[in-house]
RNA sequence: GGGCUUAUAGCUCAGUUGGUUAGAGCGCUACACUGAUAAUGUAGAGGUCCGUGGUUCGAGUCCACGUAGGCCCA
């Protein structure tokens, strides 16, 4: 350690009355604002390699909640941790700004609904009104950021409703434009006929939108087509195979372009009749669902019987079994044949969505009507059924009103269901039912009740439509974004292979579009035809083309003065914009917004207003070294921070990443305002402390578990870590101060100091390495749990503990000095071990220490580097043979506790005796013996060697190998267990003489009604488990013997002792300092007269007693009882 | 409905490649200890390892099917 000159000073170690984590909070707080610790903490590491986090920019239009503690407490403990370890962390805050949530927080607050945008209050109104309250509690948010100890730039924040931020949007999703990564297509959407608009999912959330309805449902029958790929389900020459397929939506039916199997579904094949036109055929059915078509009456006899069909008994006979991959691509013929579909269609597939709860297990696929269906369909090559309508635009075979297309014969211009409450309306389900029956195309139509959904505003039925939307094609680099996934290291590990990969395997084209109004605009413009389009990717490329536009005529010329006005990129501004194609001809903006998500997974990008400017910065950051955010963001930020990574750089955007579970309550239910199960973040960190607070979240179980907040957990451990810490702390100041310990000496080599000081160091230094590995691996509970057990269980209750008379005993000399140096290295190694995760309390422990000492030239803990791990220092040896001496230590001590020995600790006793099983712990127990005696107040340590015949020994069967072996000779192993446990003595010595025993077991199940059994001497351990005549305990393979013989010394001594707690206590009532010397007088007593005549010496120097007198009497003084005998002792300064 | 995840003592959590008698802390009971003491030590009570079935000589651990909670998606 470097030893740096420091003042004339005699500065004493801060002794504290009390520990109050929320004043410590604020005094650091303080402390770091006025010197600008934070900003140190990154300017300080300039030239240093560069640790790259990107801040997940929250929300700022609701109040935070506990749970951001959370979240934020894992972003900062790494990037704290990264700066201890020589990193340079630059931490750039954002806010995101744009988004569902936020217009509707103000559609609410304005009293308004989404039809009243741009009628009742203008475009431009509500964005100022959207703008205005999206940060509304920015403010609170900073406090809270501050208060809980997150180390972020707040005062230079990104904010994606900024035009540089928008500008940069622009430029990427140009980007993709040129790529051909961004398409129209259409999605499968709820859409209201009725009204004639989409639904967004929040609308068809709103209550009561699901109302139970009763629809005509029909079977189909499918029929196969027969080749080579079918041949195997057919019997007979003129036989017929139908596939049965359910829906509930008939008038999709003529919209049919596949049908979709489960691949591990197991299916029959039936020969029946039909039951309406009684004609032979042969179905397809899921296995699961075979009792729910067909009654079965009586006993069916090798798959053959008779089932009810509605009155009458029809026969059939199971002939075959397939599973769902064996039946898949079979073709199939056309249903209802209005429309041909392309060659690839009709065929059978496998959608992973079948399950055999309802239908037949067969799914009917219409992709212009179902989201899965479109899906599948896309997955699997399979479109869907489309005509041009009259201006030659593709429609599906239900136009936007809600009636079939022309092209649907006896059906066209009907209406699917009663959009217009026309009286005369008639059901075409039931005509489709109807046609099926008489064609020999239905198995079986009947009325079913579900709930439907239901447009919010007209009450009709929603249907299931393709609307148009603008596509990010992340399907094209599906390969890519799985590869690269696979680079980066997700904590937990589940999240990338499972949830995230998953969800990449079965990628769909990101829908990029949303049709509202508080969001960055597509900055596609298009002529009407949608021939010709530009796609935008700078301010400028947008004036440059207004500039051309206003030449031709098409735009005015007021919009070009805009942009010397720092023209505003958010509607409606852009959409008064009219570009000119090359043709001429005006084009008007897509009146479409973006997904909120790709702003935020823009922002590697967009926070530096990239590629406008700040292109270095971008490099020197991209991709990101680490992010954190909830598992809920698995779809969200990480999805789309990857794809857009990926598809403009065909890189990562992050490479490690930890997602972090929920905070529920104590009771494990989700806080919601609803249940007032929130908790206040103020408030407990007002009451706690941040530090607590951090450490308690961390610690109580990995961060991607869910927590359940439970406040008396988190006071426990305040109390039992921190607290624990504090005493520790305190007892070092109150001596080094009394003995002006300030580190001014040598470091002594720790090869010099005591065993158990190097025992401390070495955990220390094993510490110092578990912590830095854990926190590599972003393991923060592994770290916390380590950092706590080595302080509580170690530090202070061990190493403390046993070595407290060395802090106050003597004069200074190389023990003392070698006690205080090991202390406060722990303390120091602590405080910046504990640092990123509880900043303010370490920072207060570093400062009070290292304000007396110097060593360290850093002001702060968070600006200083965490030590190198001292390989040399850690001795396993060492550690292993303390943890030898705390057992037997407390094994003795369980000895002494016992009802019939009943011997207190300061009753000294002559000797216990360990047996010992080898050299090494022969050897570790000699080193640890003193420890020990001390400990258990015992005058001497007897090594009994394992052959001794004093021991009496017993065999533990070792089942790892003696389970296979017994196993293969299909004998019982219980018995040879049974029989192994019992041995006596005699035989286990007699195992181990000649490396064998056989055992003979008594055992029904034998023929002969027992067996033999050689037991091998490596198939056992052997422990020594009692010394007769002694006081014994075991613990597993240590065992202790006690002598409980007293001699008149032992009694006398032990006396001492008690004469030496009686004026310790009273020193301590009386109220004297801890160097205050006294003189003791004390009234005759043959119980202790002759203890103090021997033990004078050593009762004086325990207590810094200058005479002890006995006397006959005493006026005033003490009434004290030792061994039931009642004295008076007065003591005085 | 699908994907992922969790379930071990009253509470919070550990539990290695499967090894038979499942641990810790808190809380509870009793007894000790006490110049760091809102601590500490020792002992005790407290368990259907979510359920069922399977694999195995042996399952908290592996497999299958369920149940309950959570997240995301449909």
């Amino acid at each position: 350690m470097q030893k740096l000159t420091k003042p004339e000073m005699k500065t004493k170690y801060k002794e504290h009355s009390q520990l109050n984590l929320p004043e410590i909070d604020q005094e650091i707080l303080e402390f770091w604002k006025k010197n600008d610790i934070f900003g140190q903490s990154v300017s300080s590491r300039e030239g240093s390699p560069i640790f790259s986090f990107y801040e997940g920019p929250p929300s700022a239009n609701g109040v935070p909640g506990i749970h951001h503690v959370m979240a934020r407490t894992v972003k900062d403990i790494f990037c704290r941790f990264k700066t201890l370890s020589g990193y340079q962390v630059p931490r750039k805050g954002g806010w995101d700004t744009h988004g569902l949530p936020i217009e509707l927080q103000v559609e609410k607050k304005l009293g308004i609904t989404k039809e009243d945008i741009g009628k009742t209050i203008s475009i431009e109104d509500y964005n100022k009104e959207c703008r205005a309250d999206v940060l509304r509690f920015k403010d609170i948010w900073d406090d809270l950021t501050e208060k809980m100890g997150y180390w972020v730039d707040l005062e230079n924040p990104y904010i994606t409703f900024e035009n540089e931020y928008i500008e940069s949007v622009w430029n990427l999703l140009k980007r993709l434009y040129e790529k051909d990564f961004l398409y129209k297509g259409f999605t499968i959407q709820p859409f209201s006929p009725a009204a004639g608009t989409g639904l967004s999912s929040h609308e068809l959330n709103q209550p009561d939108t699901y109302k139970e309805v009763t629809d005509t449902t029909i079977v189909g029958q499918f029929k196969a087509v027969r080749d080579a790929k079918s041949e195997f389900l057919y019997s007979r020459p003129d036989e017929e195979v139908f596939f049965l397929a359910w829906t509930t939506t008939p008038w999709t039916l003529p919209s049919n372009t596949a049908l979709a199997m489960g691949k591990n579904i197991s299916y029959l094949r039936v020969e029946t009749v039909n039951p309406y036109t009684e004609l032979p055929v042969t179905v397809i059915l899921a296995k699961d669902r075979f009792s729910a078509y067909f009654a079965v009456e009586g006993e069916m006899v090798n798959g053959k019987g008779l089932a009810k069909f509605g009155k009458d008994l029809k026969e059939f006979a199971i002939t075959g079994t397939f599973t769902g991959s064996q039946l898949e691509g079979i073709r199939y013929e056309q249903l209802l044949p209005y429309v041909k579909p392309e060659e690839n269609a009709l065929r059978v597939i496998l959608g992973d969505f079948v399950t055999t709860t309802d239908g037949t297990g067969i799914v009917h696929i219409a992709p212009t009507f179902g989201a899965d269906d479109f899906r599948v369909g896309q997955q699997n090559g399979i479109k869907g059924l489309w005509v041009e309508d009259e201006e030659g635009n593709p429609s599906p075979l239900v136009d936007r009103t809600g009636k079939f297309v022309a092209e649907m014969g006896e059906f066209a211009g009907r209406y699917v269901k009663n959009y217009k409450d026309d009286p005369n309306w008639s059901n075409p389900d039931i005509d489709i039912a109807i046609k099926l029956k008489t064609e020999n195309r239905a198995f079986k139509v009947e009325k079913y009740i579900h709930t439907y959904p239901h447009c919010w505003r007209t009450d009709k039925p929603v249907l299931y439509y393709p609307l148009d939307s603008w596509f990010v094609r992340t399907t094209a680099v599906k390969d890519r974004l799985v590869a690269l996934n696979q680079t980066i290291n997700w904590q937990p590990a589940s999240t990338g292979t499972g949830r995230f990969g998953n969800w990449l395997e079965n990628l769909v084209d990101w829908n990029l579009s949303r049709s509202r109004y508080w969001g960055i605009p597509l900055p596609v413009w298009a002529t009407e035809d949608m021939k010709e389009q530009k796609c935008m990717g700078s301010i400028a490329e947008l004036r440059g083309e207004v500039e051309k536009a206003v030449a031709a005529g098409v735009c005015p010329a007021s919009i070009l003065s805009r942009f010397d006005d720092n023209l505003d990129l958010h509607r409606p501004f852009v959409d008064d914009i009219i570009l000119v194609s090359e043709s001429g001809q005006p084009m008007h903006r897509e009146k479409d917004l973006i997904d909120v998500w790709f702003d935020s997974g823009a922002m590697p990008f967009a926070q530096w207003h990239f590629p406008f400017e700040n292109q270095d910065e971008f490099k020197r950051r991209f991709p990101a070294d680490f992010i954190a955010e909830g598992v809920d963001q698995t779809r969200g930020w990480f999805f789309t921070l990857h794809a857009i990574a990926v598809m403009l750089e065909d890189s990562v955007a992050y490479k490690n990443v930890l997602s972090h579970g929920l905070v529920l309550d104590k009771f494990g239910r989700k806080m919601s305002k609803r249940l007032g199960n929130t908790v206040d973040p103020f408030i407990t960190l007002s009451k706690y402390g941040a530090d607590a607070t951090r450490w308690y979240m961390m610690g109580n179980s990995s961060p991607w578990e869910n927590l359940k907040f439970n406040e008396e957990i988190l006071q426990d451990s305040m109390r039992k870590f921190f607290g624990t810490l504090y005493n520790t702390y305190n007892f070092f100041a109150l001596y080094a101060n009394l003995d002006q310990f300030d580190f001014s000496e040598e470091r002594i080599p720790v090869a010099e100091r005591s065993e158990i000081d190097r025992w401390i160091m070495s955990l220390l230094s094993s510490l110092n390495k578990s912590v830095q590995a854990d926190l590599n691996a972003y393991e923060p509970t592994k770290a916390i749990r380590a950092i706590d057990s080595f302080v509580v269980d170690n530090l202070s209750n061990w190493y403390v503990r046993q070595s407290r008379r060395r802090f106050w005993k003597g004069e200074s000399g190389k023990d003392k000095l070698s006690a205080f140096q090991t202390l406060y290295e722990c303390l120091v190694t602590v405080a910046q071990l504990m640092s990123p995760i509880a900043p303010f309390y370490s920072d207060w422990l570093f400062r009070d220490l290292n304000r007396v000492t110097g060593l360290d030239s850093a002001e702060s803990v968070h600006l200083t580097r965490l030590p190198v791990v001292r390989e040399e220092e850690i001795d396993l040896d060492l550690e292993e043979r303390m943890e030898l001496a705390q057992r037997i230590s407390s094994l003795t001590h369980s000895i002494r506790k016992r009802k019939e020995v009943a011997l207190k600790i300061r009753q000294p006793l002559s000797r216990i005796m360990v047996p010992v099983n080898s050299d090494q712990m022969k050897a570790q127990l000699e080193n640890v013996k003193d420890l020990i005696l001390a400990e258990v107040n015992v005058k001497d340590l007897e090594l009994v060697p394992e052959d001794s015949e004093v021991l009496v020994r017993k065999a533990k069967p070792n089942f790892r190998i003696l389970g296979p072996k017994v196993g293969s000779l299909g004998l019982n192993l219980n018995l040879i267990s049974q029989a192994t446990g019992s041995l006596q003595n005699h035989e286990v010595r007699e195992l181990e003489r000649n490396d064998s025993i056989y055992l003979t077991i008594t055992d029904k199940a034998q023929p002969t009604g027992s067996f033999t059994y050689q037991l091998l001497r490596e198939e056992v351990e052997i422990v020594s488990a009692d010394i007769p005549g002694w006081s014994v305990a075991t613990d597993g393979k240590v065992t202790v013997a006690l002598d409980i013989t007293l001699s008149e010394d032992l009694i006398n001594e032990g006396v001492a002792r008690e004469l030496v707690n009686r004026i310790q206590n009273l020193r301590k009532d009386l109220g004297f300092e801890v160097s205050d010397r006294i003189n003791v007088q004390l009234t005759h007593n043959p119980v202790w007269d002759k203890a103090i005549k021997e033990f004078l010496d050593y009762i004086c120097t325990e207590t810094l007693t200058n005479t002890l007198s006995l006397v006959s009497s005493l006026e005033t003084g003490n009434e004290i009882e030792v061994n039931q005998s009642i004295g008076t002792i007065l003591i005085q300064k």
